[in-house]
DNA sequence: CGACTATTCAAAGACTTCTTTGAATAGTCC
DNA sequence: GGACTATTCAAAGAAGTCTTTGAATAGTCG
């Protein structure tokens, strides 16, 4: 034990789970797996890749135990292993953010602006919601709505939210939230509220870093 | 914002960071980096790469920003940009160990059997080193003990311990530590210290996780 | 049981990564 | 300033990765 050989074969073994995550079209895998479980044919429409290169590297994310799958009737569901794959997705990007000197300047072409959508925290969130002064608006697609929610948000995808507007009450603020603090769904929407005259703000982060905080979540009835 | 080029983009930023860890010789790399600073030459020692491939390795991980740089003297040192990249690196262990499924086989076969070498929890220890009935023994590299070790160690290189046994007082408890949970040297360290005759036990994982840990630590004077 | 179809697999080509070797560079330190 | 040397760079070959295309598979569901 503790030879050369031995131990490089370990820490080739470490690396295979970075290889699994050392890929752009897997990493947005994996950042919408955080969301809940999807099917192939949903993950390859959400990465608009072909849906074979799209069960290609699931099966890489699989092969290292970063995904599992189960079946629903025709369908294959991939979902992640475990909450730890999402903390390590977040501490790679957090990393990547601190770090990676190029990062800044692909995150500003991604997300654009966002000096004028202010945030709200999430504590501050948390305790609004319980004084009822305040609409949480999920704009994320509705499978991961259903997946789970912060408790107490609706539901409206960004696209349906410009025809939508009429159900939503108005002089009451507007908080709208999506995957994470690099998703663009949440501030689309308050960008498009704002516009319609309605106060609203985007939450800091998305569901995941809520969840993760040990807010209050909820989910449609589990099969 | 928000089109397909500059998401894959961005998301390609985030693998580039994956990537940089996504290499059996940089990850043992990492490895040896969080436990400080170290010249090209000992890291090429560390891994048994050539200066070169070492040097090669190095860049790469300097590139995503993962490691810096200082001179002293003809010499370039190497360290961790920040403590964020020790956690990822830990991080990416915990969920190697938890899901990737040929782990166990790995680390068994570097390990070799581990059962009878009992282990104690760092809460314990410091509690003991407080009480002042315990010897703590850093085992690991010279180097890495001036870079920082546990308040109250006293550095044995493992290759030394040996000869140097003479100086350790019998009839009180050792507990050897080094690098972390996949590291050998503290094994040997308890396994040489059994065969002795004396009581020893090893820390449970090593010097980066007592520090995350927050109990006290101590370097030699700064530069 | 048989048609259907969601998913996986295989092959091929373009591209990237890793290691080795030997040379170049850029600092130090007398 | 010039010798010295730690580190980096460049080139080249072997090996691995990614995407596309088209076919195979293995389940479901009537």
């Amino acid at each position: 034990m503790g030879d050369r050989v031995t131990k490089d074969a370990l820490f080739d073994g470490f690396a295979e789970v970075a290889k699994a995550m050392a890929n752009g079209r897997r990493a947005e895998l994996v950042d919408v797996l955080v969301q809940g479980e999807r099917h192939v044919e949903e993950l390859a429409d959400e990465i608009s890749q072909s849906v074979a290169n799209t069960s290609f590297h699931l099966r890489a994310l699989a092969a290292t135990g970063l995904v599992t799958t189960r079946r629903d009737g025709t369908r294959i569901y991939y979902r992640l292993t475990s909450d730890r794959v999402g903390e390590l997705w977040a501490a790679l990007r957090d990393v990547a953010a601190a770090h990676h000197s190029e990062l800044d300047t692909l995150a500003a072409a991604y997300l654009g602006d966002r000096s004028r959508l202010e945030e709200i925290g999430r504590a501050e969130l948390a305790d609004r919601i319980v004084a009822g002064d305040v609409i949480v608006l999920d704009v994320r697609p509705r499978p991961e709505f259903a997946a789970g929610h912060i408790a107490g948000a609706r539901s409206i995808p960004i696209e349906q939210l410009a025809e939508s507007l009429k159900a939503v009450p108005r002089d009451i603020e507007i908080v709208a939230y999506c995957r994470g603090p690099y998703c663009v769904m949440a501030d689309d929407a308050v960008r498009l509220l704002r516009r319609r005259g309605r106060a609203a703000r985007r939450l800091e982060g998305g569901y995941p870093e809520w969840r993760r905080a040990q807010l209050p979540v909820e989910s449609e009835a589990a099969p």
